[in-house]
DNA sequence: ACCTGAACACCGTTCAAGT
DNA sequence: ACCTGAACACCGTTCAAGT
């Protein structure tokens, strides 16, 4: 890459990044151009469609998150690891709003740039889903897709000025639901899974 | 109304109403105006927002939601009643992709055309909640706009195309948390409501 | 190689001009 | 009273013309 091209590149990759916390994944592509100082073709080129500029942009959150799992799941029980990644999930996806409807389309689509983070990132939550479904401190009848569905609505419902001030409470909600099948809330889960030690 | 007038806002309701069933709720109103043959100016004053024509839609299933939680309540038991409402909730939101959005802005916006309908079907949620948990059979520490919310991010589930198929497991998955704080199954609440009888 | 301005076909909104 | 066409300021996308 040319070092103009590769400036011109930095420039709308951080504007976008302001942008679209501003404004959500859907601010004006035109308005990002402008502010970066640069054409408009000139962003189609770099990121020919808008969810390769998300892409690009979620880059650095998705590999923060993949090697979150692996800490977690190497430092902490199963249970806590899949809350407490299951909360970061979704902290990150609160940052652009509107970016988890994306997320939600290129999961089954695998022409999307936004496809094979997705599909990482249902990975990586659905190991730690196994570990906690293993110890029996989670529900069975779950997979990775609900896991990152219940994980996305969460994230959903924390884009709605409405709902975001209960988003932390309704988490716990249907936490309570994915761990312990017999349907403890979260600290008796983990009071069992003590005992069990 | 002139009996002209009357005759284009209905040929715009009922074209509103199979585009917007095909194409969601940011379907081009443009479209609309052109396929009720009908001037784009003429929706405008009809239907000054594109909320007042969702509302104008709406009306009918709101109606219709508003007179169903009065059936349940007065023939089903009261866990019962509210997880069949949040399921014809769910379906009926279900029939115009993305409106769900616009219910969960409008809740808190009292300038909205959907303020209105929309605290009243939180209100019919609220006294089915209340319901189930004066019997004991609903967890205590959510309230209306709990449920209103986890009703709402089920149905913007419903409208992903990659999580559609699961989203009545999902329920039941959510259900489970709403029903029964100890967190049993809906057949195990049904049973405890059963045998306090 | 890379960039850009202009053109294109859309969109929601407004309003003067028609009946 | 009610309707309409045209104008306006946007949008994403494409492409010929520039360096």
């Amino acid at each position: 890459m040319r070092t103009d091209a590769k400036k011109n590149y930095n420039a709308l990759l951080a504007v976008a990044g302001t942008v679209i916390t501003e404004q959500g994944a859907d601010a004006s592509l035109r308005d990002i151009a402008r502010r970066a100082g640069v054409g408009l073709a000139t962003l189609f080129r770099h990121f020919p469609t808008r969810e390769a500029l998300l892409e690009a942009l979620l880059r650095v959150n998705f590999d923060q998150m993949t090697a979150r799992a692996d800490e977690l799941e190497a430092a902490t029980s199963p249970a806590d690891a899949l809350v407490l990644w299951l909360e970061e999930f979704i902290a990150h996806a609160h940052q652009y709003r509107g970016v988890v409807a994306s997320m939600m389309t290129a999961l089954e689509d695998p022409q999307s740039p936004l496809h094979a983070s997705c599909v990482t990132m249902r990975s990586a939550g659905t190991r730690l889903l196994s570990r906690a479904q293993a110890e029996g401190t989670a529900r069975t009848d779950i997979d990775g897709t609900d896991l990152f569905a219940l994980a996305g609505s969460l994230a959903w419902l924390g884009d709605q000025p409405a709902i975001a001030p209960r988003v932390d409470h309704l988490f716990s909600v249907v936490s309570s639901a994915i761990l312990t099948p017999a349907g403890n809330r979260t600290t008796a889960a983990r009071t069992a899974s003590r005992d069990r030690d």
